[in-house]
DNA sequence: GTCTATAGAGAGATAGAC
DNA sequence: GTCTATCTCTCTATAGAC
């Protein structure tokens, strides 16, 4: 797990150094171009040493990619029934717009974002996961929220799933212009303030006047 | 030029073939992981042949680069002037869906486009050009074509920009997903008839009852 | 568990014969 | 313009001493 790699004042084992190395790595230069050498060198042990933890660098890359796709919304859903989350219409929709923000400029989420982009072609597992995680996660789960805001007479009534696609892929596109341009270290102020924008034009789109 | 590459009976210079192997191998693994080798080996020749014709690997990548942005919407704004386009409403937005759709599933730009998705994090020319191109010719000219809309009154008023944002968006998150099921192999119909729903939904987001 | 040393494969690129 | 041969570098991974 990588989850406890922040907590301060830790005595960090070699074995989680080597994980923590090797995300950092992974995420600037890719699977092939984070070599044992330079995860070793980032370390500050011996290539050699790296064996004694993972069998070989694909372990490495597989532990990481456990923790590509369990963070973002892994508990979102689950905090509160979804029933009242439908109940509070776009107050619901603004919450889950500063989610995907605050996923977008946190750095542990954003070097799991970019492997995601790095791997997404080259890798089959992270492919499928990537097309499960947003479709289950995300596409679906809102689906179901939006359908009960249908229901409720909130907004108006269409294809709940393609308006969870409505919904989402403009947050997807804007995290990844986001994190391009942090990438060349460019300014995003004009694109920080788009989330609450695209809430409130999507929320003009649907939402049933009284 | 890469361009006359499909022009039938044309006998095929190496530099062609090799241009032609290149994208393939580049769209299939990568810049890194198309190697010299692999690509000579393609061809039909040996690896020093490959330098008769290009300085070296990079000279290469740096002939398909040109290609990458150029093809998809370059004369898709230019065959009719705006104005008349603004006045078509929904229909110009569907012929717009049409062209990314066609593009999505036409093995070439599909190339291009993978190569995209792989080198973006990686390669600082195409993550800018990727920035750039969607900027201009996606978003601004889709958002000039709004905003004629707007004054037409064929849609509501609001933020030409965002707006442009949120048809294209879900574009791009469609063509992503396609792309991501090809590469498996596995079927896309579902997907296939998003474009049109999509521009359904939008325009009834948008459009302004008489 | 870390080190040195090394194996063995694959990468990009060049020299020189034909 | 293509070939053979070769150089040099980097990569993953292992053996064996400490």
């Amino acid at each position: 797990m990588l989850s406890n790699v922040q907590t301060s004042k830790t005595i960090k084992s070699t074995k989680e150094k080597i994980l923590e190395a090797a995300l950092e790595l992974i995420s600037r230069y890719g699977y092939k171009g984070a070599s044992v050498r330079k995860i070793a060198k980032a370390v500050g042990v011996r290539e050699s040493a790296i064996y004694n933890h993972f069998k070989n660098k694909d372990e490495i890359f597989q532990e990481i990619l456990k923790s590509l796709f369990s963070s973002d919304f892994s508990d979102f859903f689950e905090k509160k029934p979804i029933e009242e989350n439908a109940k509070k219409g776009k107050k619901f929709l603004m919450e889950y717009a500063a989610t995907v923000k605050l996923a977008t400029f946190d750095p542990k989420h954003e070097k799991l974002f970019k492997i995601v982009l790095l791997e997404l072609m080259q890798n089959k597992e992270v492919r499928e996961q990537f097309l499960n995680y947003f479709y289950d996660n995300n596409i679906k789960k809102l689906s179901h929220v939006l359908f009960l805001m249908m229901q409720e007479g909130l907004i108006r009534q269409s294809d709940p799933m393609l308006m969870a696609r409505e919904f989402f892929a403009p947050l997807f596109y804007l995290r990844l212009e986001v994190t391009l341009l942090r990438v060349d270290e460019k300014s995003t102020v004009t694109l920080s303030t788009m989330f609450e924008k695209h809430v409130e034009f999507f929320w003009e789109s649907v939402a049933v006047r009284a």
